[in-house]
DNA sequence: ATTTCTTGGTTGCAAGATAAAACCAGCATC
DNA sequence: GATGCTGGTTTTATCTTGCAACCAAGAAAT
């Protein structure tokens, strides 16, 4: 988006996805999303955002499959933007960055929404990396390895 | 960054860190520096990023306490740049991208790096949210609440 | 059917962010 | 004590972003 030295060459999965999330507006639109918001104006008027720049982001996140466009929903002959599979496929990272965003950007005692489960009211867990024997992961855990097989092509 | 009308006012945990990480090259930064890159060179080259960006990047890595610039390491009488505890809190939020990268941005069979456990060299697990009695919560099992407490602050 | 309002979106232009390159300082090497 | 490498800063050109104004298609009112 915001790169021309596109990302999609490199073999690392935390570059090339920025492409399609890398620019922070797109990042709000789909915690909106999350949240239920689904029309052009919920969003503009969540976000309070620049319609140019919410009609170019919403374009952006179709494009890469994280938003669909769906017909309708309550009649009006406009369309409605709808998370698909990839874009749920985002609530992790989203929810990594909200427990981080808690941890660290609120004094202590400093009002903020929290994500409870629904069926209870509770907060929810934290995220914690686990290994396959079920350890937790610290980042010295672990490490990059280059492929998982040589899949011969040939 | 990016932004004029800060985040810093929301009561949202997702909106505020964005002002910190809230570029796409942060996060690429911050990847390095977990895969154990420390010099200014080294995350040059590794990104191939304008060294006049880096620069303005590290810095504010640094003063939004995710980096830290410590003195030496190899004698030579340079900085380096270190994660800091906040800085590693980032570890999920990393992990969440990079798996959502793996699923969505790369052909069946296609090869990328992969995140391992260091100790048996196998894949880590998903990142999964639960909630506290244990259960997998997905996006529609959860729900903000606006705060956790009323907070009695007179 | 004509005005009017809302929704969704496009187009300019000014400001800010980015990139490439030149430049510079400190240290090492020769 | 010239040359070259590392770690930046400054300069300049370009590209992107955001605001504001404008516009088209419904929906609603008259």
């Amino acid at each position: 988006m915001v790169k021309r030295t596109s990302h999609k060459q490199t073999a690392c999965p935390v570059a090339r996805p920025l492409d399609a999330i890398g620019d922070w507006w797109s990042l709000l639109i789909i915690r909106d999303a999350f949240d239920g918001l689904r029309r052009f104006g919920e969003f503009q008027r969540s976000l309070g955002l620049a319609k140019n720049i919410l009609s170019v982001r919403l374009r952006n996140l179709v494009e890469h499959g994280i938003l669909d466009t769906v017909p309708a929903s309550d009649g009006s002959a406009y369309q409605e933007y709808a998370l698909t599979e990839k874009g749920r496929g985002l609530f992790p990272l989203l929810v990594a960055l909200r427990q981080w965003g808690e941890d660290y950007f609120f004094a202590p005692g400093e009002d903020h929404v929290l994500l409870t489960d629904r069926k209870h009211g509770m907060p929810v867990k934290r995220l914690e990396l686990r290994a396959e024997d079920g350890r937790i992961l610290k980042p010295e855990d672990t490490i990059i390895s280059p492929s998982p097989s040589p899949s011969p092509k040939g």
